[in-house]
DNA sequence: TTATACATACATTCACGTATGTTTGTATAA
DNA sequence: TTATACAAACATACGTGAATGTATGTATAA
């Protein structure tokens, strides 16, 4: 039973690629044989050799994929440029996060991110790829900061660069820390504040 | 050459330790076998199966050891507790940051725990081990904020518990975010600043 | 007919845990 | 005090399983 058409073709691949999130959450990355994702996605390692090259190749397009989600998200707020900059910022972050909190696929992406998968040997190179990415969310960031001070709701000498890091590495924080420890952290009810805490005083 | 003395057989203890740091560091905990740990520290597999059970017991290890130093830091400063609570707060703060972005040890320590591991197997139940000890340095970080309203430098209705999530949130994200990249966030620069502008917001 | 979309089979490597060997500090009894 | 027994502190050797990449087989869509 072979010789699938080009849509079953590009079927079994995304079952791979969601069978391999599953896997990769349970066992994580380093401890996830190809063999184990054959399994789950009820083909063997024929199909996987056929789709992917290795396991780093897996992994890396399940980050692209996440990546792209945001990326759009983010490019779709910004497209309404209308309103206050900083009121658009804080509500993406806030709905970033319940989306966090709320999307069970996506806690198991950034848990597998954050801390089921050892960037080292063919994923170190995946460090350097989210630094460029990061780049490209971070700069989109200190759009909105820019704008703001366009727009003057930030006062003038307001720094945007100093801004969009900052909010940066919270919101890095937050998400790590929620998916380290839900009950310390609970996105669901803390997202609101916290982002506001971060916003208050910029006002 | 066998039967070391007692001092002799802690010192190739250490050294074990030490070269895994290094080995981890370079390759990953995940990708690092015995033998590159072994053949690091000038040993055979042999000795380090005798000093340890294997690699998590030696990862774990290590984890322990970083967070004594950062708890005892915070118990000496807490000792001192005359001052402004806030102040204290924020100055051990920017002193474990500027301590990181530092010494290159601590780099590797943290760099490793970040990015270089798979918390997964036997290193699962590491997680749980570090939301313990999350869970001790909150409670120290909480024991400052209460000290601040009682003394009050902090409002009444200031939430020690919030304000504790908030600020080990962000401090964690900029020491992931730093390690990650550190010409994005350079703690040396902006270590200070960075707390200066989480502690503005409460004043 | 041919390349696609896999399944199956094969060879190799590598790391792990354990078992065993060896030497020598060290505690104890005589 | 010294001889002796024991166990500490490793090194070496062994067996095993598991995962990887590739090579090959095969049925069918195009």
């Amino acid at each position: 039973m072979v010789r699938k058409t080009k849509e079953e073709a590009q079927n079994t691949r995304k079952n791979i690629l969601d069978a391999a999130l599953e896997v990769f959450y349970v066992k994580g990355v380093a401890y996830s044989s190809l063999e184990d994702i054959a399994e789950a996605a009820g083909v063997t390692r024929g199909a996987v050799y056929w789709h992917f090259k290795n396991k780093a190749d897996i992994f890396n397009e399940l980050h692209g994929e996440v990546h792209m989600s945001f990326i759009n998200r983010m490019n779709d707020t910004q497209a309404r440029n209308n309103q206050n900059a900083i009121k658009q910022l804080a509500d993406l972050c806030v709905d970033s996060l319940l989306d966090i909190a709320t999307d069970i696929k996506m806690q198991k992406f950034f848990t597998v991110f954050f801390m089921k998968c050892d960037y080292s040997g063919d994923l170190a190179t995946l460090l350097v790829t989210q630094n460029k990415q990061n780049a490209e969310t971070f700069h989109i960031i200190k759009g909105f900061f820019e704008r703001a001070i366009a727009q003057q709701v930030l006062p003038k000498d307001a720094d945007p660069h100093f801004l969009s890091v900052s909010l940066f590495c919270y919101m890095g924080g937050m998400i790590h820390e929620y998916l380290r420890n839900p009950s310390l952290v609970d996105l669901k009810k803390m997202a609101g504040p916290m982002v506001d805490f971060y916003f208050k005083k910029l006002l």
